[in-house]
DNA sequence: CCTGTATTTATCTTATTAGTTAATTAACTG
DNA sequence: CAGTTAATTAACTAATAAGATAAATACAGG
């Protein structure tokens, strides 16, 4: 993994279990178990993959007594945000050819269809 | 790394030199050469990242001659986009906290400013 | 058909990742 | 302070990734 931020950031959502506890962290704060409980995986897995996003700053952790509350840090993804617009317009247009080219398919079938009876 | 769509995806943007062939296949086709020129790695190293790119479906690679001309697919980075939107909220509202406090920092400063004047 | 150019495949090394179980740390509770 | 709950660290394994060099493949042109 390269150490740039983006990259980091890139690499801890390359895994769905880690994008998984994002999206559960989405509603508000959560402990480690709390967050483990959903999952096939030992804790101490969950514990490695909160490490991941902790380090890619895409968590930040508290203490209450003995619970560690995990809570989300959106920061990381307005930069994934700014990065991925920048090719808006590349998947549009092949979108539009997509689309082009459906509407030419359905324009020949109509075609083919009103000669039917012609034939 | 795991198997689905969004995974390779976000595995193939994790390193920097794949993002900036993506940033270079935006302004239109290039031969592998050509991609590899600007950096010190080997060609089969490019080569490498371009067989990465090609499963995570953002280069498609064609035949002229000898050449195999890669075009950057837009595809999978609005998956990215759709995915990362989804936390659009929480890292705005994040960002209003801390223009809160700054402004709220802002405020005591001018404070104590117009403050120095009468002690 | 031989030579040069473009690119990939093979092979190897080193580092990192994802997961496990067992042991440890930290804090509350009776 | 002994026991329980929460979570992490340690130690290990297996798989994958990133890079290199050397060899192989594909094609063009004389």
């Amino acid at each position: 993994m390269a150490a740039d931020t983006l990259s980091k950031t890139f690499a801890a959502l390359a895994d769905p279990t880690r994008r998984e506890i994002l999206a559960r962290l989405a509603s508000g704060e959560k402990s480690v178990t709390e967050l483990a409980a959903p999952f096939q995986m030992s804790l101490p897995g969950i514990s490695k993959h909160l490490k991941v996003l902790e380090r890619a700053g895409l968590i930040a952790r508290g203490r209450d007594a003995q619970w560690r509350p995990c809570r989300l840090q959106a920061g990381p993804l307005k930069d994934v945000a700014d990065w991925v617009e920048h090719y808006r317009r590349h998947w549009e247009e092949s979108l539009d050819r997509l689309d082009a080219y459906l509407q030419e398919l359905q324009s020949k079938e109509n075609q083919a269809d009103a000669s039917e009876g012609t034939h």
